[in-house]
DNA sequence: TATGAATGAGCATTCATTCAT
DNA sequence: CATGAATGAATGCTCATTCAT
């Protein structure tokens, strides 16, 4: 391993460790009420450090974000292209992923919504603006074949898969807004799991033929 | 009519001019980005007259939500106290109400979650806080009263109403959340109308029988 | 007096307030080692209020020298339009003239070279811009009518008149500065007066026919 | 030559290498947006190394003001120094020094007032302001023999030199700072000879008999 | 009641300087 | 000698809130 390799995982490392502490911040105190100082002490950094891995407040919040994205695209791609499954299966899984995603960071969507809102695309990199881009494209589309392989098989009613990704989207924000809302309204009671689940169920009702 | 009266209606008068003069403040700009002076002089007055109908800036944001939510509750009220309809024609209705609530005020979730987060809620006075749990609750029951009635009539799959009415409610912060950001990312198109219907549609197959 | 009237004129001194408090830390401890809240202290105002009346530091530190160039120009103009001095005369009143505007604010240049720097420029308001140059060409204007003056009577050499003026505003320039870094390198032995009078005296030799 | 000599030569080549790195980045973007990191990479050395060489940014400054007045102060006694030149001769040779001064590095003027003034001389060695301040009363000392040679051959007016070579600084500084000024409001129009010229002219007008 | 000038705490960001390697 | 990652103090500017009129 050359040195140049090794200061690049420390890289890395450093990233990893502001995001976490970051995360823990933002998640306490919401983006606006947490200060880069809150985080920088959270990370056991100097505020100044935390501007040699993220160019601003914003591409930091965003950068979770992506992290988020790119989880949920590593598991939406491993579920559609596992062989041997069945439609009903393959829901099943994709249903798991996307509870893995809400536990891997429940602030998920309001991160994403954050990141979409004209107030702070202005302040990304636009390379940081395309990956995020790509990746939330290329996870409707993972989970549009999904639904695609099922209308092949005759197991799915006729609609575009597309379109059936996106109502799934819509329904797991949905889902994870309401949940969180009510996290915060009754103090702690995690009741997201509940709610994901029996709305999953009652959307493939739909979808089943 | 007494003085005492008419002044408590003046009073309600400017309480609307300013809330109506926030929502137009808050849809452009953003919660954070509008100040309260610009909230001011949209309302044609002076900085310091809304602290004499608003707690503060972050009270002045709960009535917004609060203001939505009678309305809902409202148009909620209505459809599921009205006789004669059939369950799927209540359904029909209901779709409509939710839609015209997101026309009266499309912020309504961001708002909604911004109320909820743990940024505002200690700013705020128990009795608005009090106020916007009730209206809440009661919005769900009368959402869940529908259910109930398909139930009751076997036309409805025999599900938990209150849990129908949850369900429906994510659905709807999803399909508004996401609308609002396809309405930002695509500029302008507002696909949301088509967003609103399709996972309706998709969710009323998962409930008929 | 109406009240409108009677507000212009507060706002006005408040303006001078600053300025005159902005002037005296300027002075003492240079344009980048002073900061808003020095001045602001200077003035007995707080931080905000400085941003009330000018709306950055560059701004607030190119009103001084508007202020500078106005006390100049009305000056000159007056030199210029005075009827019956002959030529020679004009020249004293103009020496005089400008030790008083060097004696009003001796750091005069420094603000007017900060204020041509392309660092500065960005920064301002384009009326503010204007009003400047608008004011140094109109100086220079008043100055070159001196010369031409002299010219057409025929007490000074046929030289371009706004040149002159460009020579005389050079060389003022130059004294000014000289002596400032004197009175810096001497710590408080002003030898301004003299410098100014010699290279005047020695210029107007070679004015003169 | 010993290893200790090969060592001071390879140290102020090192230094040589950073005050010219130092006078690029100044020029381009001014002393205080100029940062140390500016100057490192323009030198291709780390931020760390250049505190090697110079004890801090204000004494980096005033090295470049001080090799500047080493260059003036050669150039001037070069010209004192010339045997079998008539004054009128001299002048002129003073004239083209002065303007190649200007030429090295046309900052000049503003990096010797930078120097001069309080914000930057408490930042400095004892050593390097006995330098400078030694440099720069030869150098008006070398100004002072040319017109005391002129002076003394009857050729110029009776004027104590010292004061002459004061006049001429001040002028010279004047027209710089003139010039400049220009510069950047006229947007690369260069009209510095022409006013270093013009005024000279005069001026010796006013020293000849 | 209404005003709006004044406040001043708060924050993102910068950058000269240091020091462990 | 050289590095460059880390520091952390410093600062311009904002804006919710107050209060004398």
């Amino acid at each position: 391993m050359g040195i140049q390799e090794r200061k690049e995982r420390e890289k890395g490392r450093r990233r990893q460790q502001i995001m976490i502490a970051a995360k823990r911040v933002f998640s306490f105190k919401g983006f606006n009420k947490a200060t880069m100082e809150d985080i920088a002490s959270e990370a056991e950094l100097s505020p100044g450090t935390l501007y040699l891995y993220f160019k601003n407040k914003d591409e930091l919040c965003a950068s979770l974000s992506l992290r988020i994205l790119q989880y949920l695209n590593i598991r939406l791609k491993h579920v559609s292209s596992e062989k041997g499954l069945e439609p009903e299966q393959r829901l099943d899984t994709l249903k798991e992923a996307m509870y893995d995603v809400y536990e891997f960071d429940p602030l998920i969507l309001i991160n994403m919504f954050r990141l979409q809102s004209s107030e702070t695309l202005n302040n990304l990199s636009p390379e940081l603006i395309k990956d995020i881009t790509e990746l939330l494209n290329s996870s409707l589309g993972a989970m549009a074949s999904i639904f695609e392989d099922g209308i092949n098989k005759g197991v799915f009613i006729d609609e575009k898969p597309l379109v059936l990704a996106n109502v799934l989207w819509s329904l797991f924000s949905g889902i994870v807004l309401w949940g969180e809302s009510k996290r915060i309204m009754d103090k702690g009671k995690n009741n997201l799991k509940l709610t994901l689940e029996i709305p999953f169920e009652i959307l493939c009702r739909g979808i089943r033929k």
